[in-house]
DNA sequence: ATGAAAGCGCTAACAG
DNA sequence: CTGTTAGCGCTTTCAT
């Protein structure tokens, strides 16, 4: 890459490697003079200290690494820029990792945080992911995980969250406050906590209005689109068909806006739905989006915020803390509202 | 971290350091039986080589960075995925850096990459960047980079890019034969090279089709949702409206759909819209949205495989390669066509 | 086929 | 206040 290093500014300005190295680090060792020198040359000089000889040295990196299943859902894009502001300002570097909602893809990942690449770990877990022992092993190695919304319940890592059963619970109670009697879940998996919690509100809103939970009405949609697409078209086609949806993750949206599109179905007058979802275009869906509306900036704000601390050793020391960030209902058209 | 390391599996062995590090790395000069051995004991303790000892020894990285203006953009989100595909069989790590539209953002980014820190970079340059220097600079110390998207013309550095201007040809000419005599263009900068080119490519439409280019149809959205809304919304009121917008990103979608909602104007009647975007949604949009679609997929996995054979030395001699991938212009509702 | 030793660039303990 | 020195963990000559 490139040549100028510690060494060469020392042998220009006549100093030792160690004067140097303290005067670029502000030591209180080196008096102001030579702290000016030696600035101002590695200025000139354009000197930019190598990261990997600082990290192999201090074994740290200042780097975070931000593991997600997915970019393309406006949630997680959303959570990044949180993350972003919250640890820009102390001089650490995000790098984004994409499990493609593979469990093998992510345990890859984090077996490669072991080499030491990144000081810390924020992590949504994807859709297949059960076993938790490729995270237990990166703590073990005292990399500090904090989970963030698809959290590992059982391990002893920060949490941050949104309150997925009370806001699943609230959409639940708004569809059947507008008259739906049957209503339907869509999840993504059966294994993801923060589905299953959701699935716990919707289920809990039913029998505290002495509705029966159907299992016929309660969907994974964990393929591709076109197969999602065929279970939901299925299910908008029974006899006895849902009046209402609700749809736990923001790409079944389109799903469902396209399904009731073929099926000539009225959006809310047939079908009332709501969806979690950040999406900002859904006040311009016909009718527009009842959502479920998740504080992705928070929430990723607050996990770096607490990886951050971990990191600067103002040690929590309750590890297993969580934090609940609450989701707000946001009622347009789709579910009936005008 | 941990303490795993060379030196005690040679210690372990009783083998030297250098023997058990070949081993790992399958030198030829290493017995086979040795190799098993050493092989064997790196799996039982689980040995993972210190990335930063050998990036510095090695003076390279596998770390590729990818530096976008954001990742809230379809087009974005879905290169990457075409980038990951291209690197992650080449042993690469993708880092993805966000500008937010910043050059100061950006250039920052590109100057920490001069520590060393990535091997090479994919680069999509933010709306504000005007200046070429913070790139030049970073090629000049031999890190490779590859353009894809928003490139900057003037360097002589590969690029991988779509027709921008013949796609915004083709999508103006679309609606002059549905119709519209009064076309609006809306970029969201003047000085971003793809920008001006899908400026170029509707000017040369009208031009072609005898109208006047006329610069009150021309508007550069370059501000927040709430300033753009107000400038589209200025846009539609104007006693004599655009009959047709030509809409250079995704983002704009929204807004104009919103506008027209607002002003109770009719799409495709009143106004005819085709927006270059990769959204998804675009088929249950009302009208369903006509978009250029970019192949972005493609053009994320070419540009990486151009940066990954630079790495590899299998160097392209011609530094400023140009790569056109085309888009596809994809008729919908919204300029007019059931 | 194996090992000794130098060194990537930087930091920090220890001396002066 | 400044300098000497010993590594961080790994790769790579160059011996043996």
């Amino acid at each position: 890459m490139k040549n100028v290093n510690i060494r060469a500014l020392a042998r220009e300005l006549k100093l030792s490697l160690s004067t140097v190295s303290k005067a670029l680090r502000d030591s209180y060792e080196i008096s102001a003079a030579t702290k000016e020198r030696v600035r101002a040359l590695a200025a000139e000089w354009n000197y930019i200290p190598n990261a990997y000889a600082s990290s192999l040295r201090g074994r740290k990196s200042k780097n975070i690494a931000v593991v997600l299943p997915e970019v393309a859902d406006s949630f997680f894009s959303i959570a990044i820029n949180g993350i972003e502001a919250a640890v820009k300002p102390k001089g650490y570097h995000v790098i984004i990792y994409l499990t493609h909602e593979s469990y093998d893809g992510e345990a890859a990942i984090l077996k490669d945080f072991q080499s030491g690449r990144v000081d810390g770990v924020l992590l949504s877990v994807s859709r297949e992911t059960t076993r938790t022992d490729h995270v237990q092993e990166l703590m073990d190695k005292e990399v500090p995980v904090v989970f963030f919304d698809r959290v590992l319940e059982t391990l002893a890592a920060p949490k941050v969250v949104t309150d997925d059963a009370e806001s699943a619970y609230k959409a639940t109670t708004h569809l059947l406050s507008q008259g739906c009697r049957e209503i339907a879940y869509l999840g993504i998996s059966e294994d993801l906590y923060i589905c299953r919690q959701r699935m716990e509100g919707y289920r809990q809103a039913l029998r505290d209005h002495q509705l029966p939970v159907q299992p016929r009405n309660i969907l994974t949609c964990a393929a591709d689109a076109t197969r999602n697409f065929q279970l939901v078209k299925k299910l908008l086609q029974r006899a006895n068909r849902p009046d209402g949806i609700v749809a736990s993750v923001e790409k079944l949206t389109t799903t469902v806006y396209q399904v009731c599109q073929q099926l000539q179905l009225h959006m809310p007058g047939d079908v009332k739905l709501v969806c979690f979802s950040n999406l900002e275009i859904a006040t311009i869906l016909q009718p527009s989006l009842t959502t479920i509306t998740q504080p992705a900036f928070e929430m990723g704000k607050t996990a770096a915020e607490m990886l951050v601390k971990i990191l600067e050793k103002k040690v929590l020391t309750e590890k297993d803390i969580r934090v609940v960030i609450p989701s707000e209902l946001v009622v347009r058209g789709s579910s009936g509202v005008k």
